[in-house]
DNA sequence: ATGAAAGCGCTAACAG
DNA sequence: CTGTTAGCGCTTTCAT
């Protein structure tokens, strides 16, 4: 398909040399080679405009600088902005980055980690993995390195880099009950992701922390941490009860999900009821109300994940264990104390 | 560096036949092969869990079933629908995406472009490109096919798909007269980008239309579409001059910028100054108050881009012009009708 | 229908 | 320091 490109053996051929010469004059590093027959191959090299062909230099070498990055929906803000940081890491090492969006299917998932190797990938990223991967079992089996950015698997150690979920959710709550809130819905995530596990159990320590009792109908699992996902979640919670006066969300996007459905209510943020997020995504900043929410570093998450990556390929001994990384929480205007009923009346 | 994979070669001496032989059973396009053999080589390719090195396929087919995409900022929604749209069209066709941000650098955009020619792939998508774009110019001459997406190069005629920006700032200028509004701002985009250079004709396009008079000290050029850029020649223009009742911004996110610098100069949007922005963010929604803007299909965008780049790889005549996509005017809560001064005097 | 042989474009021993 | 030879893993004529 690609036109007559110019081989190495016609640069080698103008510079009157082998084809070997003329790779080892380009690159300098293999052997020594004269100053003379480097600076012809050079030229010869920029006068037919000769581009290297990596897939043929790949074959030889098993270096493709290649790797695979799986994410599960690119419309998630999270996931550009942890690209984002990876990308830049890795490319400045010389990789490129292969992207495959999984939409959270785990036949897609699999299908596109396969076409990465089959690529022969010098590394994989995946933050997609179930909390039961069987994929990512195998892939550990394979000797390719692999790091996990953002969620982790069960019962098999690997190099990991997320966000302290767990901790993230636990300030959120604590940050409500502290406003005074002692009842508090959780819209969880997807409980088959360590993210959604982990948020949860933040949930639940934030509640033991304040003395407050686990009351399940007020917990709902959204199937997703978009934003139609949370509102259907936060309308099933409506339908259920309304005797709750804030809500934690497992998501940014589950958040914006149930200022959604609060409107639809006529519930008023965070007159009736307060809402915290997680995540920390720009456009968190702009809600009316502004949304309260735990912030973490996507990007710096994305560049230790990259470096980490890079350190397993150049065949360092990278810990099989998970890197935390701790967000922040940022009070805005989405939560507030609790209205008491008799001040709902007098109003 | 990965582990002694399982070859063609391993196959065959497993089946028993030649590797020559079990290509064939496995590729059932290319020869007839007797059906027994081709049992015997699929059972001793599965029992050995053999997977084609791609690599060595592509280098003998000339055929990597790789695209390579560039994108100037993936922290920019746009991109992510757009990329989104692309690699579910191309997934499907078997094609695996490269991605890189050009953070709207030209030298990252070559370094970018040059790495992804040299995994030989097999079509290219823009999204970074200049007005002036020699790189452009150059891919143009090579063989290789090409999409523009968003963007679009003066003088040489590309297979394109855009929204139509002009036609976009047309509308929400025209929306903001019939509001009533004489005195309408402009945040324009970079000028060296096609986007930049036809949305500010479209807002020159609206204010003709209506019989207003362009007055240059109320358009400011940003330097991106982001919200910092925003802000910063939002504040620019504030300081310019304040005899304006409304802006119609290049961007979603440059519209943000002003959400951010007009409350800093205590302006209330829309009382003070409407505000429309360009795009259809899904977080424009949810904004308080909730951004008027013209809404572009994004991922549509993306998968027509992809299915031109397709219809290119597979030799088709694609008609190299551009195709542009229509926006929406969706109206919200920032835009409203002016307050007359003697209005705000008496409030 | 299958085996033999050649080669994609490059690098890496090994001689000399 | 450079040429020769071999081969990465696969596909594809060409015989048979």
């Amino acid at each position: 398909m690609l036109g007559n490109r110019v081989t190495l053996k016609d640069v080698a051929k103008r510079a009157g040399v082998h084809p070997s010469t003329a790779s080892r004059a380009l690159n300098s590093a293999s052997g020594r080679t004269s100053e003379r027959t480097v600076q012809r191959v050079m030229q010869a090299a920029a006068a037919l405009g000769y581009e290297p062909d990596q897939l043929a230099r790949s074959l030889k070498t098993k270096q493709t600088f290649l790797v695979g990055v799986a994410v599960p929906d690119l419309l998630n803000a999270v996931f550009p902005a942890v690209v984002r940081g990876l990308e830049a890491v890795l490319g400045e090492a010389g990789y490129i980055v292969i992207l495959a969006n999984t939409d959270g299917d785990t036949a897609r998932e699999r299908a596109s980690v396969r076409a990465m190797t089959a690529r022969q990938v010098d590394g994989l990223i995946l933050m997609t993995s179930q909390l039961r991967s069987s994929l990512v079992n195998e892939l550990a089996g394979l000797q390719i390195p692999l790091v996990l950015i953002g969620r982790v698997v069960d019962g098999i150690a690997m190099p990991a880099v997320a966000g302290d979920d767990a901790a993230g959710v636990f300030d959120a709550v604590d940050h409500l009950a502290g406003l005074g809130h002692s009842r508090i819905a959780h819209i969880a995530g997807p409980q088959d992701t360590s993210t959604g596990r982990d948020r949860y159990h933040g949930y639940l320590a934030g509640l033991r922390e304040r003395g407050l009792e686990l009351d399940p109908s007020l917990v709902v699992v959204a199937q997703a941490y978009d934003e139609i996902s949370g509102a259907r979640a936060c309308r099933e919670l409506l339908g259920w009860t309304r005797d709750f006066t804030a809500i934690a969300a497992a998501s940014d996007g589950i958040a914006f999900g149930c200022f959604d459905a609060l409107a639809e209510a006529e519930l008023v943020i965070p007159r009736d009821v307060s809402v915290a997020g997680f995540g920390g995504l720009p456009s968190s900043l702009r809600t009316g109300p502004p949304l309260t929410t735990v912030a973490f570093p996507y990007a710096e998450i994305g560049r230790l994940g990259g470096e980490l990556l890079l350190a397993a390929i150049l065949g360092e001994n990278v810990p099989r264990e998970v890197v935390r990384l701790k967000g922040q929480l940022v009070v805005r205007g989405s939560t507030g104390p609790p209205v008491s009923q008799t001040d709902v009346s007098t109003a």
